[in-house]
DNA sequence: CGACGGTTTGACAATCATCAAATACAGTGG
DNA sequence: CCACTGTATTTGATGATTGTCAAACCGTCG
């Protein structure tokens, strides 16, 4: 699991993914490169950032799930979003930004500091990586917004597991139609606003109609077809040129 | 309702917000108030912009209430956040950028484009405030999620109405613990992920409590300490500098 | 082996949805 | 001024989804 090749090939993540969202030329390829070079490792459930605490940089994911998580007073917690690898997070315009959510390792997790963007040098394709990131970013807190308020507790799932689909197949991870999850089945139900007994048993009944398989950390989307009718899901899209593409694989 | 007088005070808002999220200059100011001077009306419950819909013009809503939404293909709708006077709409980084959401107005609406930042010149006052602008609209969402997720009916209810206080105190709009909400019951259960008659039903409660009054387009903060602590309510915070003045009032 | 975190199961309760009807309210035209 | 219309609010009865609590099970690791 920790091998040289494995790690190798696990760091290029952010790499594969910025390309995808716009054309990056071969110094800013360079600079991403040499950003995963300096990457630190944070250990599973560690925190990486406090709500209200300042942020000093934005920050790429390299490899490894991290999550953005609220408290509340009397100890539940809110799931926000993942960070995946190739994942920015901070990436803030205000000065002296402090964050309005905490961001948690799940996994081990390797992060760098993103490159910064010269003006009206020729990092154009990167500007526009990180824009489109950060639009993608909105894209998915708004597909939580709809599945939490909207849809029951089967949808939610599927949904989610699509949008995981969707996402880890754009940082050029999964093969097929099956990926690694590394949730429990507590962090999904803080995530889709759910307990996780309730996870559990509509996880069963995913399983039970034959759509999907999930357990040892790894799922399989058997029907994802029947699963995005479901759940009414939809690939994000968020500029006209690229990643039109996006979904097309299997 | 219509009165010279009053349209003129409403026009102000965009000014006000703006100005309190960044010190503007006097230019930048002028620039704003010509842009509201060209402001265009949008009628009640119409579409302002479509999801999947290039987006031409970042947008400043100058009067009036909007939304964003979502549908679901069997009609089911959930409301992803409030455009309220002085907010911005569609400050988008990349290129060519669609929709990610619909957005329409629920009262009647006047909007104008956002005057656009000159790089390098003296528009940083403005920047920043747009910049802390688009920083607190994703709090505003992340609040969003965090209630749908992980609230009961009665907390979010209570929530969304100290959100809604503490928006429109900063764009210089309520009185007191007293403003204006122009929302149905059904606008309000898309929005919490409940039925308009659960709504009813927790707003008797709230009512019952003494909590608060909602009527005739109006809502009354009767105890906003108390609906703070119920709903654990913590005004928005996205940078170290401004607005920690924010909340205090009343 | 024992401890631990995660998953699974069962019995039961609470929150919230559904459906349908009654009531209130604002605007419109006679 | 009043019936007429349409929309929004309110109420009641009932049911489904989801939560709570507690215990059993299972795999991993020291």
């Amino acid at each position: 699991m920790n091998g040289a090749l494995n790690k190798a090939s696990q760091s290029i993540a952010p790499l594969i993914r910025l390309r995808r969202l716009a054309a990056i030329g071969e110094s800013e390829a360079a600079k991403l490169h040499e950003a995963t070079r300096r990457a630190r490792s944070v250990g599973a459930r560690r925190d990486i950032l406090l709500e209200g605490e300042p942020i000093v940089n934005p920050t790429i994911i390299v490899s490894g799930w991290a999550c953005r998580s609220r408290l509340l007073a009397d100890g539940r917690r809110q799931i926000l979003g993942f960070l995946l690898p190739g994942d920015i997070v901070g990436m803030c315009r205000q000065p002296d930004p402090i964050a309005v959510s905490a961001v948690s390792a799940i996994t081990p997790v390797t992060i760098c500091d993103a490159p910064a963007i010269e003006p009206g040098r020729s990092d154009r394709g990167l500007a526009a990586a990180y824009a489109i990131s950060a639009a993608l970013e909105e894209a998915y807190l708004l597909n939580h917004v709809t599945r939490l308020g909207r849809q029951t507790a089967y949808e939610r799932l599927a949904h989610l597991m699509l949008e995981f689909w969707e996402r880890l197949g754009q940082a050029g991870i999964p093969v097929g139609n099956r990926f690694q999850m590394p949730l429990t089945q507590e962090y999904l139900g803080d995530t889709l606003g759910l307990t996780s007994v309730h996870i559990n048993r509509t996880l069963q009944q995913l399983r039970r109609e034959h759509m999907l398989e999930a357990s040892n950390g790894f799922v399989t989307l058997l029907e994802p077809d029947a699963l995005a009718a479901v759940a009414d899901y939809k690939p994000a899209r968020v500029c006209r040129a690229t990643e039109a593409v996006s979904i097309m694989r299997g």
